[in-house]
DNA sequence: TCAAAAGTGTTCCAAATACACCCATGA
DNA sequence: TCATGGGTGTATTTGGAACACTTTTGA
């Protein structure tokens, strides 16, 4: 039934990322390998038989987020012979990301969000998997309207802005950024306002349509 | 030897692309598998015990092209469990780009250059990763510098504006290019020129860096 | 009334675009 | 001398960047 050309185990590394607290943050798990047991990882495991990579990244990812209509794409393959020490592991990886409002709920399951900035040491060569997809998403954000997969239903122009300006790593000018969004036509203005703080309620807005399109935005 | 776990036969294809002719072209061989034997396909093979994948891509290549030294770039991972009938076979692709220089001596292999753009039903899921490639291609030659790639060491302003052309698959205005180039200064313009045609000769450039570099270009 | 974030226009500058003629060579 | 591609500059338009004050709310 198996190939006898069949050497590499097939694994899946995911790199999700979420924005909260003025800073980009990436999941992190315990690994369960002998060899690296209790050191932090990015969760991941192995491909199943009949299953597509992307189709094991939901599963895994899955029993930690009790969902999985989450924005998944392909990364890369790392696949250097010896990168995991207890053998041939090929892993293709994947980047997901989760508006912050659903990241919470992760937080139960022994998982954690660790700022990309300031990450220890992880096993394998998962800190390497972080700084491509981190890389990724910054360049994916300035030309197509990608962050939305990072923002709530509904948010305001103001909490939209401090994403971009924490992935980018640098402010933008509010009228700047509002007008170059206007002009974009993404966004539709809602009937309704961010009520209970302590200033002048804010317009809520949320994307016209939820796929991902290419346009120079920054 | 071999962990139990392992199911997967590991795979390489690569997309080997160049420009000539007003053409964008990719390399085909014929299959050797027993499912889609003599059709077309692109050069592939599988990786081996100790290889990665890289490695396995340019010694495939290395066959038909009698050197390696050509810029190679992890396009994608196929690994639909469906993608190959005689099992489950994934394929981590690969760009490659040769100057068309260096494409000429390919033709004596049995491999052959066809324009992407009226390309035959290819065997497996090669079409797909032909057109991934040329996405991948057009999109990195508008803020990289990765054209350098296609070109020989000296050529003149034309044969790089025709190349970018070809790629872009539009027309640029000459005067505009020239002066975008001339303030990036990626060139260096040789003491020698193109002569022998019947017309005034052209000067001869060469990069100065043969090193990939964001930049905006076009 | 104060603190805090929301919201809004104009000016300036840099870069992209559009555009046409003379030059040097080989045939 | 003719056909062919090489080489060059300016004017206009467009988009990005800089910049500060008034408004609305909850405390």
């Amino acid at each position: 039934m198996i190939d006898p050309r069949a050497f590499a185990v097939l694994a899946t590394d995911i790199a999700v990322l979420t924005c909260y607290g003025a800073e980009l943050k990436v999941l992190l798990t315990k690994a369960h390998s002998k060899n690296f047991k209790g050191e932090p990882v990015l969760p991941g495991g192995l491909v199943e038989f009949s299953e597509r990579t992307d189709e094991a990244a939901k599963r895994i990812l899955g029993d930690v987020l009790k969902s999985t209509v989450f924005y998944t794409e392909q990364l890369y393959t790392f696949d250097d012979p010896d990168r995991d020490p207890a053998g041939r592991v090929v892993s293709v990886a994947y980047i997901m990301l989760i508006p912050w409002k659903d990241a919470v709920r992760v937080i139960k399951s022994g998982a954690s969000w660790h700022s990309v900035k300031d990450l220890p040491r992880l096993a394998y060569d998962h800190n390497e998997i972080i700084k491509l997809a981190v890389k990724r998403l910054v360049g994916k954000i300035t030309y197509t309207n990608i962050i939305f997969n990072l923002m709530p239903e509904e948010f305001t122009l103001t909490e939209l802005q401090d994403n971009y300006e924490i992935i980018l790593g640098r402010k933008l000018d509010k009228r700047n950024f509002r007008k170059k969004l206007n002009s974009l036509n993404l966004l539709r203005k809602l009937p309704r306002r961010k009520e209970g703080e302590a200033n002048r309620p804010a317009h809520l807005f949320s994307f016209r349509q939820k796929s991902i399109r290419e346009l120079a935005i920054l």
